[in-house]
DNA sequence: TTGAAAGCGCTAACAT
DNA sequence: ATGTTAGCGCTTTCAA
């Protein structure tokens, strides 16, 4: 039952004082060569790992961040959580991970949590609905991902999801198409962006926007892949009996678009020649599609790259410099079989 | 720029001792009822929350638990961490991710940042292989998921994989076929586990192992969905061509078991007429497969229940009571369209 | 029922 | 170049 070392232990066992033993570990203030090398030796041999706790309190930082993310079963906020994680790995910061499940009540008990855990910083990952910021834990910098803030004073990154919506559109209509926009019972501003993408494209093009141009599911019929393919199924029977014409749809996801598929599969619809589908993400699933996905695909690489480095550096600065910063990313389209 | 609040100031704002507020706070100790209501009361009005580091040095402990895993964008680990987190969030910890992206060294790295924070638990994830133990940090409690630790001192569970390949191979074996096992390029104690199951139940059944029973994708093939399809075709070609009964195949996961129903379906082979697959975990994408994949089903709810529970025990006990336990989780066959 | 004070492990200001 | 010490915010023993 070894119990842990700390610095005082170290400094007895090399024989100077404990200050001497915290300038060598921080290589800060000014001591012999011999002294460290004699230092370090002891700190290895025993191998002591500084108590971060008790440097967290004297500092008055933790280094560490918290994460909130509606649901980590998604794919895309598991790619984001994942990569955020790494990147603030490099830069000495640990992460705490935050699954709110959608839950509003949950959030805020991550959030007090989270304050009492004195993180130097926050990531919040999208969300029903921009939760109230009563909880947020005070000046400490935040960035969003694909949240919007009313709050003036956070930082904002997330794809430019109404270019995209429009890159699909476009495609859609140019590949001779009257498109629809089918989406799932979620709603949040990365969504209604798409919308409002589609819409105004639609509009350019001179469409009209029918009664069918935007097709919402119900949470029910959203509930299971099961109950959704059957919706989809009623959907994709009117959308082609009002057809001649191959029939074009902008899915707000690739899981949606992919249950569209297999909807269509199933009543023998063939794809790209009567039915053409874009989805939305390039998710996993869409290389798994038959026949693969035409989609949008969020550079999460560049979300996480700009989400993380904002934060680091606002960490740092301790002067939040970026305030009300917003970014937006571009997305692309990637052809695949679907269009 | 309201600084955070400290105990001392809610001691002189309730105009009591800070010890007073503490026992409030920690509902220990004995007093009125009356400072009781007052000091909550002023606790409230500025929203005060406990330092935890402050908390967690003079106590020892940092309701803090670590969790290791390979690799985030796989969505088995992902569930595996979204399910225990929130367990665990539920007990009062919060949780540390560590995403070592199957790089021993990282993993190192993660362990002694995890001792450094002072975790008071640690769960680890499957892994490539049972990483050199010495940074593991000292005394405290651990539980290993899906890997094996030559460490006796450590708690395991996992998925009984022996059983899930007795089931598959069964099934494939009743349906007719002299299955093939396809494996991946990564080795895990998982996949032999998997593996014997499958060499046992051929051998009982009578069923001699051949060159082609047991067929394993190099790093490079498996690199990319695009080679791996490419070197499933030639499988699936030799494997047709010398059979004329139907082909089973035994994918030792459901990634895998989709890339070869893709390649079998570019290949026209009719499924489950001349090919039967059976995969492996139940992920989100077997219901996305052409048919819809069987499979076998991991069962992440007892998983990490168990993984959760054990690790929550041996924390509040100090004493690790249950050293060297193992618990095997049943999985089961889910019948879907490809047998 | 309440308060005073020590001490968890660390850093930094001050002293030497 | 190195040592002494106060104090970060908390809990708990001891005393009142």
């Amino acid at each position: 039952m070894s119990k842990k070392i700390s610095i005082k232990k170290i400094a007895d066992l090399s024989g100077v004082s404990i200050a001497t033993v915290s300038r060598v570990i921080n290589n800060n203030g000014r001591f012999s060569e011999s002294t460290k090398a004699k230092v370090l030796r002891v700190i290895k041999e025993n191998d002591y790992t500084i108590n971060a706790m008790a440097q967290g309190l004297r500092n008055q930082k933790s280094s560490t961040v918290g994460i909130v993310i509606p649901d980590l079963n998604n794919s895309f906020f598991a790619d984001l959580v994942g990569k955020i994680e790494q990147k603030l790995f490099l830069k000495g910061y640990s992460t705490i991970i935050c699954d709110t499940n959608r839950d509003p009540n949950k959030e805020n008990g991550y959030l007090k949590m989270l304050e009492s855990k004195s993180v130097d910083g926050l990531i919040l990952i999208s969300g029903s609905k921009t939760s109230d910021t009563s909880s947020i834990p005070h000046d400490i910098p935040i960035v969003c991902i694909d949240r919007q803030s009313q709050n003036q004073n956070i930082m904002y990154v997330g794809s430019n999801h109404y270019q995209g919506a429009v890159l699909a559109t476009q495609r859609l209509i140019e590949a001779g198409t009257t498109p629809s926009l089918v989406t799932g019972s979620r709603i949040s501003t990365s969504i209604t962006d798409r919308i409002q993408g589609f819409k105004t494209t639609m509009i350019k093009k001179n469409l009209r926007l029918q009664e069918t141009s935007i097709i919402k599911l119900t949470e029910e019929q959203d509930n299971s892949p099961d109950t959704r393919r059957q919706e989809l199924r009623k959907i994709l029977r009117k959308l082609l009996s009002k057809s001649d014409t191959p029939v074009g749809v902008f899915a707000i996801s690739d899981a949606l678009a992919a249950d569209l598929l297999i909807a269509a599969h199933s009543l023998l619809i063939s794809v790209p020649n009567e039915l053409k589908v874009i989805g939305f993400d390039d998710s996993p699933i869409a290389k798994y599609c038959y026949p693969e996905l035409t989609t949008i695909k969020q550079d999460t690489n560049k979300i996480t790259d700009y989400a993380s480095s904002y934060l680091i550096s606002s960490m740092q600065n301790h002067e939040n410099t970026l305030n009300g910063k917003i970014k937006l990313i571009d997305v692309s389209l990637i052809n695949r079989s679907t269009v």
